[in-house]
DNA sequence: CCGCTATCGAACATTGTATTTGTTATATTA
DNA sequence: TAATATAACAAATACAATGTTCGATAGCGG
């Protein structure tokens, strides 16, 4: 990749992190980022569609790490041993736990809605798959029950960054577990 | 209050309902209200500051039957028969049932993070207080636990109203508290 | 070194918000 | 029912932000 692109790319990532820190999302115009980033105005639209997509974009490189695909080959695809889940979990706030800076930032505004969602779309068919190797009992929908499963992983990761990440990632993984697990084996 | 002011205050709350039916929150503009409602620019302006003003009153409309103090003084303020904030749950959801088509249409766009973030308010003090009558392990923090009972209701209301409210309040509700109990008494 | 292309920046069209002003219509009350 | 208050209205306007276009310039890679 061309030199010039990934510097304004990095500029504007960078630039938008450091407004974060300032301003809300709804808050931040396209000129601010334009000016703590030196980047002109028709780059800015070359590189990213609206203010939105760039947030897409970030959100998406903050889950390559977390759920890079190459790192686990052997605990995808297979909870017979029921534990892989809970090292994914683990595995996750660890990398939260390395981007809290930024997440604080995004979570702390309107911008928080795009990242649950993003989130959810990883976190869809991992928890389906993993709770109906546990649960065994009919009492729930199974949507109700999977929804709340990930429902319960986003808001306790919301939690967590927004009182600065005091827990540890392994003592967050526990309360999670002591969260659901008791509905799973109802 | 004025006959007037009562018509344009209706008016442009049926014309914000109706367009909800066709359009998403943020697609709406103040001028497609104008129009809807037939209602002059200045006047809308000298009832509500922004349309997100006018969301606010909206949502405050629906929660104040739903919380109504009048209606339940003697379930209020007193959780030592724990079967009073199972009443109020249910009476929740009948009213949230009531106005089921309203909900479907500002849930199913960006005004749902309004109407949640207001939820959040009502339902605050009131779980708290229900919380640490059952309580008793010291298993979690305090505010994780509040955060999560109050998270997982405010979820389940919106999985059951996007789909089509198809249970009944009751089996919500019964739906409910098999997801929270076995955590307050793990 | 040459050709390609990313960047720049200014201008512009567009959309939407919110305010202001003066006029008209409709309530309230005396 | 007449007088007074005030709500509604339309039109004009200031303003803020988005997204597009274009010709010139500078930097990259082969």
């Amino acid at each position: 990749m061309d030199r010039r692109q990934l510097k304004t790319q990095q500029a504007i990532r960078q630039a938008f992190f450091e407004l974060m820190k300032r301003k809300t999302y709804s808050k931040i115009t396209v000129q601010d980022i334009l000016d703590e980033a030196n980047v002109g105005r028709s780059t800015f639209y070359e590189h990213f569609r609206t203010k939105e997509e760039l947030l897409h974009a970030i959100c998406a490189d903050i889950f390559s790490h977390v759920f890079c695909p190459s790192l686990e080959p052997e605990m995808r695809h297979d909870f017979s041993n029921t534990n892989d889940f809970r090292h994914i979990v683990i595995h996750m706030f660890y990398h939260f736990y390395e981007d809290k800076e930024e997440l604080k930032g995004i979570l702390g505004s309107e911008s928080k809605e795009i990242f649950v969602q993003d989130l959810r779309g990883y976190l869809g068919e991992l928890v389906y798959d993993y709770v109906f190797k546990v649960y065994k009992n009919a009492v729930f929908p199974e949507d109700l029950l999977v929804n709340h499963i990930i429902t319960s992983l986003i808001e306790l990761t919301l939690w967590w960054i927004k009182g600065d990440c005091k827990e540890t990632p392994e003592q967050i993984a526990e309360y999670y577990f002591a969260l659901i697990l008791p509905v799973l084996s109802a």
